[in-house]
DNA sequence: AGCACGCCGACT
DNA sequence: GTCGGCGTGCTC
């Protein structure tokens, strides 16, 4: 009887051996190795046991049968993955240029920790206003549900994008989709993108699916996440909830994957593969014939062109939900008049008016600013020097008065008494964070009580719930926070949002700086008037005239796309046309900047006739952790020409003395 | 990644 | 003469 034989993936990250091997299937494990299946094999000269994937099984060998050893065993407690996530893991490797093992590593479920933790399973309370109660729809969401039934049960699988202002009910129409799919006996997947800042979405999924949901909670240990789609496996559990990596959930029969929030960054691995959920959601569903679904209140330009190219199906929700919550009134204060004025502080009149009317009439508002700490840098006024991060390339950002620290290494060092360069005493701090908004909140208004929510204040465990629990509990007038205090939290008290600093976000050096801000904004201003009664939002900014600002206030988001749009296309950023950034980064910035050279030159050579080069430029921050980095960015509109350029730098950077001590990066988008 | 093979310097 | 440096190359 003829063997047969397993293709191979040894569990070793690097290039030299991210390929296919060979090996004999003994006939006592014919029955039980299967694609997927983690297996042990010798390998080397040593025959050094080593753990590895079965990514394939064939019945011919191709290479010489004396040269073929024998698999050794499975691996105990394996994992034996759905064939289709080791095919989802190929297209990433090759889609994102990471290794076959990286890519198996990330769609695969990590073994089991040989001692498992007492089983702690995450029951939170289910609030009495969130418990199950019949899902009503009004007649918008009703015809999002109804076309989706309809193209489902006729197996039409074109993407949805689901456009749907804050607070319009755009989860009331996952869930009906939801319990459609479930009808099938088909699993879901819903993707959130951060759980800690989504908490109360999660708490609605949970108390109207109950048990049949599980919930990828970020904390969970790798024992734990094992547990969980294990269940899964079992069918144990049939809807997933959580970021990212819920993605690869192994559901024998997947029907459709939601994506919440589907603009937002949180989608967008840093790892390697640098994949995206987005994209990888829709390989995934094509891969099941599942419904790919998307909802964002500001979707993701990406998204948006793709929807009017006709790839995705769109459907608005254009208000309310709740038909007695109108949308916030929106101000804009031109900060420049301000200062002409006179008024040097942080607070326009007009939003000092505003502040204590409310405090007046006991309701609650928010103020935003997009920087934690207390100064954003100190200065000399002497020298005018302003005292940088020994190892990174920014300023260091002040903190509770007393420290410095880098916002991104973490050095911090108290603050010195004299300047470092000159030695002067004139240190002063420019520039506002939370915690000096904090502050001057209390010197204006000494009567109002204030929390504050930010990265310092949320660092141990439980702290986002805790600050939001207590301002629901209106134990404050004022919360004060960064970016994590306008995502989607309901807080029907709120009548006020202050945005301290509108611009600020706008002069960050990156293409979807604008497409950010407004995104920021939308969500800021949707914060207010959820409830009864109306509410009304304060943008600062010294740019009243900027698309981005005006139509945020406008709530107009297709007026803000077309803008948006003919700007990428005018200069050839995505989804105008493909790019390609390619990092290089190490300790020796003369070695970095060499290769970059290197490979610029290269890649003119051979496709400089056919893509769009620029650069190499130092990275935005190009010294971070004492290590440089340098980016060449490639624009094309074929998504292939670049992954032709990316393998082709591939294959070539390997043969290099000097990659050892180099990192390569490549972004797609 | 690891391990073997291989070709040149200072040692019992 | 031999022990050992780690440079190059292979692993089914």
């Amino acid at each position: 009887m003829a063997s047969r034989y397993a293709s191979i993936i040894i569990d070793i990250s690097h290039e030299n051996v991210d390929r296919i091997f060979q090996y004999r299937i003994p006939e006592h494990l014919l029955t039980e190795i299967r694609v997927g299946s983690q297996v042990c094999v010798p390998f080397g000269s040593g025959n050094r046991t080593r753990k590895g994937y079965v990514v394939d099984i064939t019945e011919k060998a191709d290479y010489e049968e004396s040269r073929i050893k024998e698999v050794s065993g499975l691996v105990e407690g394996s994992v034996t993955a759905d064939s289709r996530l080791i095919a989802l893991a190929w297209w990433m490797k090759e889609r994102y240029g990471s290794t076959m093992n990286q890519a198996l590593k990330t769609v695969l479920p990590v073994k089991r920790r040989v001692k498992a933790r007492n089983k702690q399973v995450v029951q939170s309370m289910v609030p009495e206003s969130l418990a199950a109660r019949p899902l009503r729809l009004n007649p918008w969401q009703q015809k999002i549900a109804d076309s989706f039934c309809e193209d489902y049960d006729q197996g039409k699988r074109i993407p949805y994008l689901i456009h749907g202002i804050t607070g319009s009910g755009k989860t009331e129409v996952y869930m009906a989709m939801i319990d459609h799919v479930l009808k099938k006996k088909r699993q879901v997947i819903v993707l959130i993108p951060e759980i800690a800042l989504t908490y109360q979405t999660v708490m609605r999924f949970y108390a109207r699916f109950g048990e049949r949901i599980c919930v990828m909670h970020s904390r969970l240990s790798a024992g734990e996440r094992y547990d969980q789609f294990e269940r899964a496996r079992r069918g144990d559990t049939e809807i997933m909830i959580g970021a990212r990596s819920a993605l690869f959930t192994p559901f024998a029969r997947l029907g459709l994957i939601v994506i919440d929030e589907e603009h937002e960054g949180a989608y967008q691995s840093e790892g390697a593969p640098r994949y995206h959920a987005r994209e990888v959601a829709q390989q995934l569903a094509r891969m099941h014939e599942a419904q790919l679904v998307l909802g964002s209140a500001t979707p993701s330009i990406e998204a948006y062109s793709r929807a009017r190219a006709g790839l995705y199906r769109l459907f608005s929700l254009k208000s309310r939900a709740n038909a007695k919550s109108v949308p916030a009134a929106t101000v804009i204060v031109d900060l420049r008049r301000e200062m002409e004025d006179g008024n040097k502080s942080v607070f326009s009149r007009r939003l000092q008016d505003l502040i204590t009317d409310r405090l007046n009439r006991k309701e609650q508002m928010m103020l935003f600013m997009n920087r934690r700490g207390y100064s954003s840098f100190v200065s000399c006024r002497s020298c005018g020097k302003a005292v940088k991060c020994p190892h990174c390339d920014v300023s260091l950002t002040l903190h509770n008065k007393n420290r410095l620290v880098c916002h991104y290494c973490g050095y911090t060092i108290p603050l010195p008494g004299a300047c470092p360069e000159c030695g002067s005493e004139y240190l002063a701090g420019f520039g506002v964070g939370t915690q000096k908004i904090e502050e001057l909140t209390a010197q204006m208004f000494p009567q109002a009580r204030i929390l504050r929510m930010d990265l310092d204040t949320t660092s141990k465990k439980g702290g986002h719930e805790a600050i939001l629990a207590a301002f629901a509990r209106r134990e404050a007038d004022i919360l004060i926070g960064t970016q994590m205090i306008v995502k989607g939290h309901d807080f029907p008290g709120v009548t006020l949002v202050g945005i301290l600093a509108a611009d600020q976000s706008l002069y960050a050096p990156d293409f979807r700086c604008a497409e950010r801000t407004f995104q920021i904004l939308v969500q800021a201003i949707g914060r207010a008037g959820r409830g009864e009664r109306p509410g009304i939002a304060v943008i600062q900014t010294y740019l009243p005239e900027h698309y981005g600002i005006q139509t945020a206030a406008a709530q107009d988001y297709e007026t803000f796309y077309q803008r948006e749009m003919g700007y990428r296309q005018l200069l050839h950023y995505p989804p105008a046309s493909h790019m390609l950034g390619l990092q290089v980064a190490g300790r020796d910035e003369q070695l970095a900047g060499h290769m970059m050279d290197l490979i610029r030159d290269s890649v003119m050579r051979h496709f400089g006739s056919c893509v769009e080069v620029i650069g190499p430029v130092p990275a935005p921050v190009y010294k971070v952790n004492d290590i440089y980095r340098k980016i060449l960015y490639m624009k094309q509109e074929n998504y292939d020409i670049l992954i032709r350029i990316r393998k082709y730098v591939q294959e070539r950077w390997d043969e290099t003395e000097d990659c050892r001590q180099l990192t390569i990066q490549y972004d797609f988008s």
